[in-house]
DNA sequence: TATTCTTAGTGTCATTTTAACACTAAGATA
DNA sequence: TATCTTAGTGTTAAAATGACACTAAGAATA
């Protein structure tokens, strides 16, 4: 069971992480299962009175991707009043979820800082379950389980989120492996837009930001011509993303 | 002084404005004077246990300009570790700012939700000073006065916001009065982007946009052709941020 | 009353960007 | 060797953008 020092943690904050990762063409989210009951959450935790609020939101993530140096940005904070449930800790007291001395922390009003963040799916080898879950899973977020509490708002958020700023944020470089062929960059662009893209216009459009750098290998095996394989230049990605890419995909 | 009932407030959450007005072509933002010292803050305040995020910043905004129904938008959450100087509560309470017995409560660390808000400058008759403050003025985004704490921070912060989201908010619709004419409209646009704009280009593009409704009366009084006033149709101004308006001005 | 000053308002044209679309290339498999 | 599938390239018409010059109409003033 959790040693949660409540008394070290600044009262009413919250953190709740939206994970994204890209996979089978499918954007992913990390969630994890509470014990004993088939409901799911968003990784999340508190704040230590001596800690950054965005270095919290980094630990969240070390903690349940085993990675440190994640893509993370906070994107809105939730304090409505309707997102504390009063039956809510009692639950998590009654399905031994929680153990019964954290009732009152848990009782509390919490505002929540969400952030998302963009990682590498592969190099997730196993998300970590925490104490009050019994499983750390990557969902579709077309093909989500029952989350607790706002949790559903706060990911659907994010998603918007993500999806506004495709053009400011470095995301292909955060969600794509070092390699790539600019098909898979497209298909990710798809994905998160939710359309399909001209493949030739796709090509020139990004081609002509000069963020990508042809390695002189190709991506082999694939039943078909082999594509090339790309990496970002990362100095100019971040100065392009500064201005701005495109503005209509 | 003031009479804060700290038990029924949140702990840790504070809350600022940073409250955005139109005059004289340059862009203002309302300011407190501190009591006995030199030193300006952004209005803002606390969050009552049973009162939401956003309603509570909207109490703020009524309580310093008088308005309600007032456009706002929250923007970041601050929340390091640096931002909680331990002097200034001594200095709240040394400069007769505060009472003694709110030095407890002024000494917590406290993350703070920014909040930007959009007021048509003419409709706040005098801004109204609270019980910490003996002043409270538009001062131009250009020539601040020394603010205290990470104040500066914040309001920089929500004008690099206000620049970004001039394409997906409804900016002028909030900042100019219910009429204006075409060349006040470029001039709002030109003060927020810190740039000049074609006139033709920008009319052209502007009008394009189809959210301009023409009255057929005019500005009269000006030593030049009379510009004609217009006002928003705001349904298709709201439909239009949607989409998001122009990418590049 | 005529002239001047200043900004409003309109139009054009060359350039760039975008959207729609068709063909050839190359690797794997049958 | 033929076939299947996706990679990769080029063209063209339409739309958007940027640069620019002229006329219109009020107020001030000579």
């Amino acid at each position: 069971m959790t040693l949660l020092r409540t008394d070290s943690l600044l009262p009413s904050v919250a953190i709740d992480c939206v994970v994204f990762g890209f996979h089978d063409n499918e954007l992913k989210v990390l969630l994890l299962k509470l014990k004993n009951v088939d409901l799911w959450a968003l990784p999340g935790g508190f704040v230590q009175q001596q800690v950054d609020l965005e270095m919290e939101a980094h630990n969240v993530l070390e903690i349940r991707t085993g990675l440190n140096d994640i893509f993370l940005k906070q994107f809105y904070t939730f304090g409505s009043i309707e997102r504390n449930d009063p039956n809510h800790p009692h639950m998590l007291v009654d399905k031994k979820i929680i153990d019964r001395e954290l009732f009152d922390w848990f009782n509390q009003r919490f505002i929540s800082v969400g952030f998302y963040a963009l990682v590498e799916y592969s190099l997730v080898k196993e998300p970590i379950p925490g104490p009050i879950s019994e499983a750390c899973e990557w969902c579709s977020v077309n093909d989500l389980p029952p989350l607790m509490l706002d949790h559903k708002h706060i990911l659907e958020t994010a998603y918007e989120t993500l999806k506004k700023e495709l053009n400011n944020q470095p995301i292909g470089l955060n969600l794509l492996p070092k390699r790539f062929t600019i098909p898979e960059l497209q298909s990710l662009y798809e994905t998160i837009l939710g359309k399909k893209l001209d493949r030739r216009n796709f090509r020139r459009k990004i081609m002509s930001f000069d963020i990508l750098v042809s390695t002189n290998e190709r991506r082999t095996g694939v039943a078909h011509k082999a594509p090339l394989l790309y990496e970002f230049d990362e100095e100019k990605y971040r100065k392009a993303n500064e201005a701005g890419l495109s503005s209509g995909w």
